[in-house]
DNA sequence: CGAATTTGACCGGCGC
DNA sequence: GCGCCGGTCAAATTCG
């Protein structure tokens, strides 16, 4: 397996397969390294339990969890993953309304606390700094979009869409 | 001047 | 039943 170095699309790879679920793609650039990270997260996202690790060592971001955890949370699925990156706010192709923030025990950071602002949607997301190493952070990613559009979306190119259409047909 | 963020209050679940 | 803990609300404030 494969994993590029650009964290940044790294990120975002990752970030738009765990936000769409099983819709669309990144609009922008993709490289084949895009497509594997890409396709497994998708893989994380339809197993709805926790899955290992996607790579050892070598990427700089990794799923580390996923899934539907207790009966209430049934239908909502969930994945977290760490990206080593400066910045805290990534932009994966959606708007998000920042509506909390908290800190938690488990890290001296604080969690911050965003929800999709397309209507109706219910997508949720925290992003939080790794207490352990300050250099990644750690975005959680719950329930799946009710669009596929964002407002990138509309510059897919036609391999994406297609990469994308394969999702929504589940066969991936 | 409308929209987004900030930040403490509030609240519900869970463990003791 | 109480208090801690994490998540959300909403008023005030800042931003564009």
């Amino acid at each position: 397996m494969a994993y590029f170095p650009s964290e940044r699309s790294d990120w975002r790879a990752i970030a738009m397969s765990m936000a769409f679920g099983h819709h669309s793609g990144w609009p922008r650039v993709m490289n084949a390294s895009d497509y594997m990270l890409y396709d497994e997260a998708s893989v994380a996202c339809q197993l709805e339990r926790p899955v290992p690790l996607m790579a050892s060592g070598s990427s700089s971001s990794r799923v580390y969890g996923s899934g539907m955890q207790t009966p209430k949370e049934q239908g909502v699925s969930r994945v977290a993953f760490r990206t080593k990156s400066e910045i805290d706010i990534l932009d994966d192709g959606f708007k998000w309304r920042k509506y909390g923030k908290k800190s938690v025990k488990s890290s001296p950071n604080p969690r911050n606390y965003y929800r999709c602002l397309t209507e109706g949607c219910a997508v949720k997301k925290r992003v939080e700094r790794d207490g352990e190493d300050p250099s990644y952070v750690i975005t959680t990613y719950e329930g799946v979009h009710n669009h596929h559009t964002s407002p990138a979306a509309l510059y897919l190119t036609p391999i994406e869409n297609a990469f994308g259409a394969s999702l929504v047909a589940g066969d991936v």
